[in-house]
DNA sequence: TAATTTATGTCAATAGTGCTGACATAAATT
DNA sequence: AATTTATGTCAGCACTATTGACATAAATTA
């Protein structure tokens, strides 16, 4: 509607650029990163007809073996819908099992097969190394840095549940 | 084929860690951290109908006023269909504003409205915000090496581009 | 000038991931 | 016995991306 009324709207010719205070160097840097971040197991996956998805849900039950339906939905903070295909996919292919709850036997502890363990790595190698290529130079101070900068970025409920995975160094958020 | 064969393929109760020497704890803080610096621009777009792709789009129209399609195209790395529906939705919608080249009458140089102005720095105050936040007690050698890690992420042969964007200190590569 | 290439636009079909809403079952809790 | 909880499933829709094919206008080349 706004612009039918008659002349055209015209058009800015000058860049945004940090003018306002915003900081639109590290926006756009954390597109590009996480673009090609995630770029190395699109690539894999694809092999096995598997999408972004499927390598989180692995990534997760492999990093919190036994972990519940719910607990997992609560990590991805998606819908049971979404992940039931995703999740059906792995089950049947045999990268995941379900097992039934030992204390509630309604819920399905999901366990990663050798299978899935396998594809997890492979996926995760090559991100892996991106990290350690990206780190070159980096002692365990700015490590330390970068890794502060990044649980900062999270939204603050949800970084307890960082720390409850395993081989994180919990407590060191700062702020409060 | 392979879980079929009989006997269940085992559950694997043991959680990955570091053992393989693969950096799990930054695989996730990149995946944590880039899912909620999305999330306030995307609450945002939601209310204009519009999604991540249109924000991508008029910030870097912003970033770039001027550039073409082809260098658009370029930048995002993406086919020119994908563009096609949501770049004619942004010019539609007053946003966006396409002016023939000067030179190459077939070019259309993209600009933005004050209208797609105001909209991206609205969607890019958010996320400085939490930029902000998460910088907070960095000194100017902190924030140095957390751009470099991020630009370090990035594919070696997409670094050039990022420093041709505004306000970009270029050649601060490391590593060659 | 004529032929070709380039920049852009558009139509059609498909895939992957997410959503909401509705309904079903089994097991736990009240 | 009634209710709630954990999970699964069906159906439909939205957004973003893909490939392939074809069209037009303008620039370049032969």
């Amino acid at each position: 509607m706004a612009q039918r009324s008659g002349a055209t709207a015209q058009p800015i010719r000058t860049a945004v650029t940090a003018d306002e205070g915003i900081d639109f160097s590290i926006i756009e840097l954390m597109y590009f990163a996480y673009r090609d971040f995630t770029s190395d197991p699109d690539q894999i996956l694809a092999e096995y007809g598997f999408g972004r998805a499927h390598h989180r849900v692995l990534h997760f039950v492999n990093r919190l073996p036994g972990l519940t339906v719910a607990e997992l939905l609560d990590v991805l903070k998606i819908t049971k819908q979404s992940l039931a295909r995703v999740l059906k996919q792995l089950i049947d292919a045999g990268y995941i099992v379900q097992v039934q709850g030992p204390r509630d036997r309604r819920q399905r502890e999901l366990y990663p097969t050798p299978k899935g363990r396998t594809l997890t790595l492979a996926l995760a190698r090559p991100q892996s190394r991106r990290i350690h290529a990206a780190l070159e130079g980096a002692g365990e101070t700015e490590r330390a840095w970068i890794e502060r900068f990044l649980k900062a970025m999270v939204n603050p409920e949800l970084r307890a549940q960082i720390d409850h995975l395993p081989g994180n160094t919990p407590g060191k958020d700062h702020g409060e």
